[in-house]
DNA sequence: GCTTAAAATGAAAACGGTTACATATTAATT
DNA sequence: AATTAATATGTAACCGTTTTCATTTTAAGC
């Protein structure tokens, strides 16, 4: 394998000409600048990247902490993750954490021993240890999605309760007032904020807040299809369910069918995510559209410009969010 | 950031016997041993990764080229691959490459440019030129899910041909005899093989094989539905369809439905892969499982074994599959 | 054409480890 | 106790770049 000092022989000029011409070509002058890049042609050179990432400091590698890359939703985020990092010239590691703190730190840990620069974590949880602070009082991470804001990191998060709270108002216009929340796990901020804004939404039409109404989940299909059946053999059944995300209303769905309750006529449901799947379910699914893409990408500018000293002040980024109105909710009946 | 010369003063030892310590702990007596440890906990020495990588020429990190992460089923695959590369003490380096080449010869460069060691590839399509191979004639490459098996690397795939087969025995066992096919693209190698035995199956039953039968898709759940839409008007419909991956039935599905065709009794749709939508669709859906994380599995093995020239030989590993049958297919009526 | 400033280039140190080789120490053998 | 072998440690070269600093070349100013 050819490098730099094989291309200073073959053009007959220095190494540090050679970096200089790869680095920054205009402070060479044309003449030798055709000579290397001639040179470096002739004996076929790749620069050793890992030479260049360890001289230099800087490896260009960004850690994303992702719960599970099998959640059609966070699919999209590193999407647009991949996207951004790649006009920025940033790579990505990515660790499918499974929620795991030991992974997450090892994964963590990668920043610490010069493998990345930086890190992204999809889930509300902090993998460093105290001492990775930087100059500017700040960690070398973003938060995204599912976010805690202590101050310590740039967040990009949903206004989670806003949009709990229209997705309960559009039930309540269509005349439900027993409305029944799969929710996320307790472990995880969302569920919380989302409550407060199904909280929020019932207050402001007068509709008691009923405790036996939640029923606990996991973001998972399966949980879905578990509260559902719970759900349709209920004495006195709710006439709407608010979902914290797509696969577990459609997982609640696949339930309610199986127990001949149709939907949205015996019983209307709501997801949260808007994931491809949802449009092509029957019905069609009612869900709030995140900009799950733009997650991703804001994600990585914000943790780029903090990288390279462009943020003093952790700014907290609040994505718009949408409802999609589909065929899964209709008028309350009876 | 404490480097090694740092601890090897704490602990009053020369920096040879710090590096072997901490790789080759054996080597050196208890008691300087103990020594060294101390001082890399009283200095908080982390080694500098990067430079190890460098000095080593080891990167231990693998690329590995999806063509997209949002699809459910490689991401089980993925899931697979993290788990394996954990174990072996690697780090998964994902790139989402869309199908595009210019993309994926850009992470392949990772592997020239010494980031990586080797790399994965999920899509039939190798992204090196000819300069990479390898002392024993191999690329340090796998190839899994969609392969081309040139011999240059290992393969590790299903018998497509023969679980094409095995489904449209069962859409036959079911008195199906118009089956069509909604087809995977043609740049891919799974279709065709696919549609071998799809011919395989229909030749044994002594049933024509209708060339307007077959369907045009790229594995979407949009592609789909466009194909379901067509196939709900066709004025001599076919009684079942054979999709090639389950996001592709899914969307035919949701077609038929809104056409008022009633699945499975005025069609029956088949899929292939088993994600994990697959069972809470209504009807839940017959289809081809596939052992997603242990296809991740063997892949990152394999390059393992290749890296470390344990492989003289590319091997071809063949994966079983599974007919799992739901409630989307069933007898031919009329 | 001479002086001076600016631009281009080169020599060599540095980055933080690993490792071959030399040397010092300890243990084993007689 | 002396000799030898084995073990433990130290010295310094090395990996492939980047980058500082010194030097040379070119351009600018008069």
């Amino acid at each position: 394998m050819a490098n730099i000092r094989d291309v200073a022989d073959s053009a007959g000029v220095s190494v540090a000409t050679v970096s200089r011409t790869l680095q920054q070509p205009e402070r060479v002058s044309p003449k030798t600048r055709n000579k290397v890049m001639a040179a470096v042609q002739a004996v076929g050179y790749k620069p050793n990247l890992m030479a260049v990432k360890f001289r230099s400091g800087k490896t260009h590698n960004l850690v994303v902490l992702v719960p599970t890359v099998a959640n059609v939703f966070f699919a999209r985020v590193i999407s647009g993750m991949q996207e951004a990092a790649a006009e920025l010239g940033y790579s990505i590691l990515l660790a499918n954490t499974l929620g795991n703190s030991e992974i997450e730190s090892h994964y963590a840990k990668m920043v610490s021993t010069s493998q990345a620069d930086g890190l992204i974590q999809l889930r509300a949880h902090n993998p460093f240890d105290a001492t990775m602070i930087n100059d500017n009082g700040l960690l070398p991470m973003v938060n995204a999605c599912e976010v805690i804001d202590d101050g310590q990191y740039p967040v990009v998060s949903l206004d989670n309760r806003a949009a709990a709270k229209a997705m309960t108002e559009h039930l309540i216009s269509l005349g439900h007032t027993r409305i029944a929340m799969i929710k996320g796990p307790n472990s995880s901020p969302l569920p919380q904020e989302r409550l407060v804004g199904y909280k929020d939404a019932l207050a402001q039409a007068n509709i008691a807040f009923d405790e036996s109404l939640l029923f606990p989940g996991d973001f998972t299909l399966q949980a879905g299809y578990n509260a559902g059946e719970t759900i349709s053999h209920l004495e006195s059944r709710p006439t709407a369910v608010f979902c914290e995300n797509d696969e577990t209303a459609i997982g609640a769905m696949q339930a309610f069918k199986q127990a001949n309750l149709h939907v949205p006529n015996d019983i209307s449901v709501a997801g949260f995510d808007d994931i491809a799947f949802s449009a092509f379910v029957d019905p069609p699914l009612t869900t709030i559209a995140q900009p799950a893409e733009e997650f991703g990408r804001t994600a990585v500018t914000l943790l780029v410009d903090l990288l390279n000293g462009k943020i003093r002040k952790a700014p907290k980024v609040i994505m718009p969010f949408e409802l999609i109105v589909r065929e899964s909710t209709g008028k309350a009946l009876g």
